[in-house]
This record gives C-alpha cells, structure tokens and sequence, in this order.
DNA sequence: CTTGAGATGTTT
DNA sequence: AACATCTCAAGA
C-alpha cells in the first residue's frame, strides 16, 4: 500500500486558477445592465486541508455546499452580518476548493457601479471582496450558479505581465496562515490594499 | 495618509 | 467567540 498523495497535489491547480484569472474580466448583468471589473486581487483557498478554507477537513453545511459543486460553479457567501463574497469553484465535484474574487478594476459600467457603492471613488468600487460583490450585484441569489453566462461570468483579457505579478498570505485570515496564497496586480490602486 | 471602533448575523 | 469585511471619525 503507498502513500497518498499530499494534499500540494491538489492545491496545484487551484493556486493556478488564482493566478491565472488576474487581467480576465468578470462581467455581470445583473439587473439588466452590463458591467464589469478587471480582476486585479484573488488568493486560493486549495482544500480540505486549508485550515483557512470553509470546507477545513470537509466541513460541509448548507452555507458552503457549492465549494462541493463542479468547477466553474460560484461560492457566494454571507459574513460579517452584512456582507456578500464570492469564489469561483476550482477542483473537480465533491473537493472543495476555490478562488475568492477579492478586487476589481472597474472597466464597464462604472456608474452603475458606483451607484450601487453609494457614490464612492473608482478606487472603492471594488477594493476588497464584498466590495466587488456589491459592485457586480452579487448576492447569496448566485450562490451555485456557474459562471458561464448572464447574469455573471468572465471574459477573456490581456494577460498580466510577470513584472507586475505580487504574491502575498491572505488577508483576513488566521488560522494557521503559512503559504502566501493571495495574487494580486503590484502596484494596482485597486487591489484592498495600498500596492499590495 | 493611518489607526481603531462599531456594525451586524451566522457559524463554531 | 470568531468570522475569507467595510465605513467612518479622529489623529498625524
């Protein structure tokens, strides 16, 4: 009998979707409008075996049932009383892991977006993850939607060049916090802090 | 610019 | 009691 494999197996590719969905544009038409943001901040959260993930040693409850979901499928969840997050689902059904979407550059719709932000400067709009959520009309409605069409999904863009690629630990986050698993644009003023 | 407290409800 | 957060007021 030989060992399984490790859990950095999986965290593989989940640390690439993180990585490689900054440039891309995440487009909602939620509510009838179009908008969009340029993605700019991500961090994995890889599996079971990331303490900081909801799904921690396959915890699985009514909240976080679309981390179990096929790949492509949003995550939206409720925190901090008020606030909505939203990941992309990353690994194949039944393991749960994904990408939470942290911040945007706004690129389309920036009134739209602005209005639903309550008037703020284009560096608010989407600086940090239940901002994007807000900006985009992101809520719990979309919790195990895939986001491959109306009303939410991403579009392909430019590419982000390797010099401006900042890698950092993930924010928020205390549990047993030792990989840096937070991707963002060096130097954006849009990410959820100051250059990153 | 920075820091810190309060909001607000679900999960553990 | 903590939480994958945000806003506002106050200070430097």
């Amino acid at each position: 009998m030989s060992r399984p494999l490790p859990p950095a197996f999986y965290a593989r590719a989940t640390v690439a979707v993180a990585k490689d969905l900054l440039g891309h544009r995440l487009v909602s038409t939620v509510g009838g409008r179009r908008c969009a943001v340029r993605l700019v901040e991500t961090e994995a959260y890889v599996g079971p075996h990331d303490p900081a993930s909801h799904a921690f040693r396959w915890h699985r409850s009514r909240r976080n049932e679309a981390m179990y979901g096929p790949p492509g499928s949003l995550y939206v969840y409720f925190t901090y009383g008020m606030h909505w997050c939203a990941n992309i689902v990353t690994e194949r059904e039944g393991y749960p892991a994904a990408v939470l979407l942290r911040a945007g550059e706004p690129v389309e719709g920036v009134e739209l977006m602005r209005r639903r932000r309550g008037g703020v400067r284009d560096r608010e709009i989407a600086s940090g993850p239940a901002k994007l959520a807000q900006a985009l009309g992101i809520t719990g409605r979309l919790d195990g939607h895939l986001v491959l069409g109306p009303p939410l999904w991403v579009e392909v863009g430019e590419p982000l060049d390797h010099r401006r690629r900042g890698t950092s630990a993930r924010i928020g986050v205390r549990r047993g916090e030792r990989q840096r698993r937070r991707y963002f644009e060096k130097g954006s003023p849009h990410v959820s802090r100051p250059r990153g």
